[in-house]
RNA sequence: GCCUGGGUGGUGAAAUGGUAUACACGCUAGUCUUAGGAACUAGUGCCGCAAGGCGUGGAGGUUCGAGUCCUCUCCCAGGCACCA
């Protein structure tokens, strides 16, 4: 063996062996317990491999080579997911077909990938778009659009049904539109307004579209996730995406004072629908808004006084982007319809109808109840418009108590002429911060009571100017006065007519004191919580009220709590049939068509006459057929549709000529289900058959980036849970355990990127340093799941580590006697990494190599023994390293083959170990014990401690407390 | 605003309620070298000559003992967001 780590060579002939021999094949039925491990595959980009990959394969591949020694079948499977835009706008500007730049960029990946060693099973490889793979995306989209799931049981549906509320469906859609892209992206694709790839701003636009009712499965999507074990963070983003909102339906018929409404087109004009989550505010709904977008706006106008005004305000709304509409969310607008009134089914009572661009057309049903004293954007868009607002919720401070004196008080908001700071008083006597407040006397208003108040307590004159929202209620004990008081409370707005402060008699004088204080200091120092809710009011400049409290002004439901009062209220609605409890998702039906070539052609035949018609299954797949141009059409049409003689095709049902389906799939498509098509990837009659997905699901780990927690993570659970419905796989989830890595920034901290110009080519690090120190440093640059910044001159360290260790193959001896402290340190090393590895914790696997590594070295010689069983340890992290320095010991087999090795507990405790001793729990010694050493005799030890005495002193030990092998404290009083 | 995570040396970071800073980078000094972006040796939390004291964002608390548990608070990152 040469002296110099020549990694090209050690390498390039290691991974040629592996090539050969496979030692990575897994085995379909093999006794083994089986281990299905699974990575995200990637999408071969023409800029080949990252390094964030690198960090997330690396685990794995370190994790799943570990479990084959450990005498676990692993099923570690790779493929490429390779539909989409970037390699279709590619081919177009290069002029070169997708399925030729597909090709290449994936023989570049497959080459990257063999240069770090990594160990996944080839023969199982996968690539979404070989029609062989489509064919059965295709199929499953089918069985979408044959079933369709009715009181939660999925049934089959006819072809000439049309009725049955299909999973796979089309829908006209206003579709969010890239101008730059020309593509229908789906919500999830939209961030802020703008396209996820591009940053062009998105706008609306009307196009049938398929859709796939993933809205269906939204309750199981959240309940299931208790079978399985994801991070909490995973968890939480799959929960929140969901959005499952507890509510109720509240029905408000609606009247004209023009003519009466009526009921036309099937159309039901007469009530408009809201959702609530607060249906015990509903006696203060004093108006309703729609959507612009909401179609019984159109179907009024007949009765509408201000159509013009309305149209007007509704082709503005449309004018505005997503990006606009929240963007300028800081003002609310909106219409009122002339001649339109709703009644409050629960009180009768008239209120006027809006539109408003602030209620979202696409979430509960477009129209909302608006209660401006308890919604802040219902109580913005009310102030605007000057309409009524009416408090129906009484917050409430504390617990009612027996025997309270009741007082009825005001307390005064009084900012200074900037209104940065606000009149606060200081009462000597208990201490305390208090704004000025004080108790309405007899015949007195409440304005009149706080001028009185304010004048009286510090001597300034005021004017009051509104009330701050409603009263608040609450419940205390006075300290001052000894008894238990139930006190509501009108904040009010005041100003200072001029800033002379008047005299104050000289009894109110010597108990306090006037203060002016910031609203931060008023937050702070005001002793009494709740005294504080009329200045957080102004400072929000929004006096609603939101949270729950107790019921006022609702009629028979006065006096209940908020929770109460909304399943009363509703059940109320619900016997007089105005409403219900019912349940509102977030999540919203998945926007399945894309207007491009490079996709999944989806296999459905238009016939003028038998209707949509899927394509009989016998004809998948549907293969793209080959044309000259990808270029989406400015129509917004797939360049399918050019295609005439694939567009054109006789019926399969009726005969006549008939087109096909011109969208294609997104690219969430086939990676929605890959990870059963990995169980038995050449099956040609099935996706998958029954045995291999038995044998091998569910996924026992599944590793991948945190960017695609939510929407793959979400897509693919879905399609498991409809073919687990059709009893085509045997588990209702298809991922047992999930974990995620976090990125690498380029060395500057920042998001690697080519504008940046920080990008780490992981082939450059390669080739300098070798696949084992760029796979040694992804795993120790930090925690696993956290992001870290790259940084080369760790790498250098990670180099000169492994550099070491194949020079010191030759401190190893047959003959050697290891000492008990390397047998002690070789052992915990064993249990460490072996757990460590386990946990996905892999910095700390390299630092313990590196720890054993340094002991290695400082003994000066190890055992043959010992040493193998570090080489096997090491294996996961630097597999070429390993088995090179395996072979150097004389083995022929390869290491792959050989065992876990496993810790000895004998060996886990040194003979002599340093026991600290300490004093009130500060360390003020450390001796050398024999590690057999009774308890008495370390409190023996402890108490002669010539160091721990100085610290004992004159005082007395009243206390030993001793923790075996590690440290004895003394608790010394005096 | 809401929901997740996090705040520990000059840096990346370790630490079942039990010796805070393992491991590595960087830095300092030295050895060897024509040379070093090589290798090796020693040192390296802060204050202090020392004894010793102080140290895990901040303030309290529980405990013989707290980076770790509890309460409050500040800051940072990620996700969601006019979701009724």
């Amino acid at each position: 063996m040469e002296n110099q780590y020549n990694f090209k060579e050690i390498e390039s002939r290691w991974q040629r062996i592996w090539q050969e021999a496979q030692p990575s094949k897994s085995m379909d039925f093999d006794d083994k317990p089986k281990h299905y491990h699974l990575v995200e595959f990637p999408y071969p980009s023409g800029s080949g491999l990252h390094v964030g990959h690198c960090m997330g394969y690396g685990a794995s591949d370190a994790y799943c080579r570990m479990k084959r020694m450990q005498g676990y079948n692993v099923l570690f499977p790779i493929g490429f997911d390779a539909f989409g835009l970037p390699t279709e706008n590619y081919a177009i500007k290069n002029k070169i077909k997708p399925q030729k730049a597909t090709e290449d960029n994936i023989a570049t990946f497959k080459k990257q990938m063999s240069s770090i060693g990594m160990s996944f099973d080839w023969n199982r490889e996968v690539n979404t778009t070989d029609p062989a793979y489509y064919k059965w995306t295709q199929w499953i989209f089918l069985q979408f659009y044959k079933h369709a799931v009715v009181d939660g049981n999925l049934i089959e549906v006819a072809d000439d049904d049309t009725t049955t509320p299909r999973l796979a469906f089309q829908a006209e859609m206003p579709i969010n539109w890239c101008s730059k892209d020309k593509i229908g992206l789906a919500n999830e694709e939209v961030i802020n307004g703008k396209c996820e790839r591009c940053g062009t701003e998105v706008f609306k636009k009307m196009q049938k579209q398929w859709m796939l009712r993933i809205t269906s499965y939204a309750d199981r999507l959240i309940s299931d996730l208790d079978l399985v074990d994801y991070l909490p963070k995973i968890k939480t983003q799959q929960v929140n995406w969901i959005g499952k909102s507890m509510g109720s339906l509240i029905k408000f018929k609606v009247e004209s004072l023009k003519s009466k409404v009526s009921q036309s087109q099937g159309e039901d004009n007469s009530t408009i629908e809201v959702f609530t989550t607060r249906s015990d505010t509903l006696f203060g709904c004093t108006y309703v808004v729609l959507a612009p977008e909401h179609p019984l706006i159109e179907n009024l106008k007949p009765q509408i006084s201000n159509p013009e005004d309305v149209q007007n305000y509704i082709d503005q709304a449309k004018k505005k982007s997503d990006m606009e509409r929240t963007e300028l969310a800081k003002e609310k607008t909106g219409v009122k319809l002339e001649g339109i009134k709703a009644i409050n089914p629960i009180n009768n009572e008239e209120v006027d109808v809006y539109a408003a661009d602030y209620v979202l057309a696409n979430y509960g049903t477009g129209a909302v109840m608006a209660v401006p004293a308890h919604d802040e954007r219902d109580w913005e868009f009310a102030k605007k418009y000057d309409i009524s607002i009416k408090e129906v919720v009484l917050p409430v401070e504390g617990e009612k108590h027996e025997d309270e004196e009741t007082r009825h008080t005001v307390t005064a908001i009084v900012p200074d002429k900037e209104g940065k700071k606000f009149l606060m008083i200081y009462w000597n006597e208990f201490g305390w911060h208090s704004p000025v407040a004080g108790g309405i006397d007899e015949g007195e208003t409440p304005e009149e009571a706080v001028a009185r108040e304010v004048l009286e307590e510090t001597g300034y004159k005021i004017e009051p100017i509104e009330k701050l929202g409603g009263q608040i209620e609450m419940h205390f004990f006075t300290d001052n006065k000894k008894v238990w008081r139930e006190r509501f409370d009108q904040p009010i707005l005041c100003r200072l007519i001029d800033e002379n402060q008047y005299d104050v008699n000289d009894e109110e004088k010597g108990h306090l004191k006037v203060l002016w204080l910031t609203f931060d200091e008023v937050m702070k120092k005001t002793t009494h919580k709740f005294n504080t809710i009329g200045f957080d009011r102004f400072q929000k400049k929004n006096y609603s009220f939101a949270d729950y409290g107790k019921s006022i002004n609702s009629g028979e439901f006065t006096g209940l709590s908020s929770n109460e009062a909304k399943i009363k209220i509703t059940e109320k609605l619900k016997e007089i049939g105005a409403g219900d409890f019912t349940v509102n998702f977030k999540l919203r039906d998945w926007v399945f068509s894309r207007q491009h070539y490079w996709g999944e052609p989806i296999p459905i035949i238009h016939c003028d006459k038998c209707g949509k018609i899927p394509l009989p299954e016998d004809q998948l797949p549907l293969t793209l057929p080959d044309v000259e141009h990808y270029e989406p059409t400015d129509t917004g049409e797939s360049p399918l549709a050019a295609i005439t003689d694939w567009l054109n095709v006789a019926c399969p049902k009726c005969g006549v000529q008939a087109k096909r389906e011109t969208d294609t799939m997104p690219n969430w498509a086939g990676s929605s289900w890959y990870f059963l098509r990995y169980c038995d990837p050449k099956n040609s009659e099935q996706f998958a058959s029954d045995d291999k997905l038995k044998y091998w699901m569910p996924v026992d780990l599944y590793n991948g980036g945190m960017e695609h927690t939510t929407l793959h993570l979400l897509y693919s659970r879905f399609w498991h849970k409809f073919l687990f419905d059709l009893k085509a796989v045997p588990g209702p989830e298809p991922y047992q355990k999930r974990i995620a890595h976090g990125i690498i920034l380029g060395p500057d901290g920042r998001k690697m990127s080519k504008s940046f110009g920080n990008v780490i080519n992981p082939d450059d690090i390669t080739s300098q340093f070798g696949a084992d120190t760029l796979r040694a440093y992804v795993m120790f640059i930090g925690p696993y799941d956290q992001e870290s910044a790259w940084s080369t001159a760790a790498v250098q360290g990670v180099y000169r580590f492994l550099t070491r260790l194949f020079k010191n193959y030759s401190l190893a001896k047959e003959d050697h006697q290891d000492s008990k402290q390397l047998l002690v340190k070789l052992n915990q090393t064993i249990k460490g990494i072996s757990e460590d590895i386990e946990a996905f914790r892999f910095n700390t696997v390299v630092s313990k190599l590196m720890e054993m590594n340094n002991v290695i070295e400082k003994e000066g010689s190890i055992s043959k023994t010992s040493y193998e069983k570090f080489i096997r340890l090491l294996f996961p992290i630097a597999p070429h390293l390993a088995s090179e320095l395996w072979k150097e010991m004389g083995h022929l087999d390869l290491l792959d083959n050989e065992m876990w090795p496993e810790h000895d507990p004998i060996y886990l405790i040194a003979d002599e170990i340093e026991i600290v001793i300490s004093v009130n729990g500060k360390v003020r010694d450390r001796l050398m014990v024999n590690s057999a050493i009774s308890k008495e005799e370390i409190e023996k030890l402890a108490v002669d401690s010539e160091k721990a005495k100085q610290f004992i002193g004159d005082g007395e030990i009243v206390k030993i407390i001793v923790i075996p092998g590690k440290l004895v404290n003394l608790v010394v009083k005096g």
